[in-house]
DNA sequence: CCATGTACCTGAAGGC
DNA sequence: TGCCTTCAGGTACATG
C-alpha cells in the first residue's frame, strides 16, 4: 500500500491527534506485529513527536521509539474514545495492535495481510540503518542525485524502489517518475547524464509534492487516518494503464515485470 | 555488485 | 458455483 505521500498524509492527521498522549498499555492482537522483547516498558512513555523517514514512521517517546512500517496494507486510525470513531467502511476487520492511551482514547493499527510492524526500539538506528534521505529531504540535490547515480550498473527502476539511497519511492510513484522523465526503467544507472539525472530528480520531486496535495493514491487497501481514500490515483499517466494509449504519444502502455515488479511504461516515449 | 526467487499473509479477480 | 492461478502501494534474505 502506501508510499512516501500516502505516510505523509497519515502523520499530519494522526499528528495532532496522539502528540502528548501517555500510553497506558498496548494490546498485541497478532503476536508478530509488534517486535521488542517487552512491551511493559512503553507504560507512562509519553509521545513527544511524530516524524517520518521514507516509509517508516517514527513515534518518539519520553524514553525510546516506536517505529511503524504499514508495509502493503497497514492502516492506522485514532479513536477518542467517547464513542465517536470516524472510522468508515470495514475499516477495522484485520485488528492487529490496540495503544491504549491513560485518557482512554486508542491508536488502532489494522493490517489485513500482516505484514506491518510497530518496532520499539531505544535507538531508531536498529531499524532504519540501511534506510537513506527522505526523498522529500530538502537537503537532497540533482547533483548528489547524480552521484548517487553515476557509478551504478543496477537498473534504474530497482534504484528507486530500493530504500538504501532514497527513501520513500514505491512500485507507483517510481513508475510515474520514470514516465514522467521519458527514462525506460531498465536502463542502467550510470548511463544517465547529469542532464538527465536533474530530469529525472525533478520528476520525483513533482510525482511525490503532487501525490502529498492529492492526500495519497487508493488503489484498494490504503486511507488516511480518517478512513478516507486518497484522490491520486486519477492522476496516474501509467500506473496500471497498460494497454491503454500515452497520454503523450498514443502508444499502448507495455507492463512487464522489473525489479520483481509489476512495471508501467511508453515504449516509445521512454528510453 | 547485481538479478532473481522465496518468504511473509489475505483476498480479489480472471480463466476454465 | 467452484477450483486454481496470479496478482497486489513492501521488504528481508538466500542463491547464482
Amino acid at each position: 500500500m502506501p508510499e512516501l505521500p500516502e505516510v505523509e498524509t497519515v502523520i499530519r492527521e494522526l499528528k495532532p491527534m496522539i502528540v502528548g498522549k501517555e500510553i497506558d498499555s498496548v494490546t498485541p492482537v497478532w503476536f508478530k506485529t509488534l517486535v521488542n522483547r517487552s512491551e511493559r516498558l512503553l507504560r507512562g512513555q509519553r509521545i513527544e513527536a511524530v516524524e517520518r523517514i521514507g516509509k517508516y514512521i517514527i513515534l518518539r517517546l519520553s524514553r525510546s521509539f516506536l517505529i511503524i512500517h504499514l508495509r502493503m496494507t497497514g492502516r492506522l486510525h485514532f479513536d477518542p474514545g467517547n464513542g465517536a470513531l470516524q472510522v468508515k467502511e470495514q475499516g477495522l476487520n484485520h485488528l492487529r495492535l490496540i495503544v491504549n492511551f491513560t485518557d482512554g482514547s486508542k491508536l488502532l493499527f489494522n493490517d489485513t495481510r500482516k505484514f506491518g510492524r510497530f518496532y520499539h526500539v531505544d535507538d531508531p538506528k536498529r531499524v532504519l540503518q540501511n534506510v537513506g534521505d527522505d526523498a522529500l529531504d530538502p537537503r537532497l540535490t540533482a547533483e548528489r542525485f547524480y552521484e548517487m547515480l553515476k557509478n551504478r550498473k543496477i537498473g534504474v527502476k530497482a534504484f528507486l524502489l530500493s530504500q538504501r539511497w532514497i527513501a520513500g519511492l514505491g512500485n507507483i510513484y517510481a513508475d510515474e517518475s520514470l514516465f514522467r522523465a521519458g527514462i525506460h526503467p531498465e536502463r542502467k544507472c550510470n548511463t544517465i547524464d547529469l542532464v538527465k539525472a536533474k530530469e529525472l530528480w525533478d520528476a520525483v520531486q513533482f510525482i511525490l509534492k503532487q501525490a502529498v496535495e492529492n492526500m495519497g493514491s487508493t488503489i484498494s487497501d490504503y486511507r488516511d487516518a480518517y478512513g478516507n481514500p486518497g484522490k491520486n490515483q486519477l492522476y496516474f499517466k501509467v500506473y496500471r494503464r497498460a494497454g491503454e494509449p500515452c497520454f503523450n504519444c498514443g502508444t499502448a502502455i507495455k507492463k512487464i515485470r522489473a525489479a520483481g515488479r509489476g512495471t508501467h511504461f511508453c515504449p516509445v516515449c521512454q528510453t
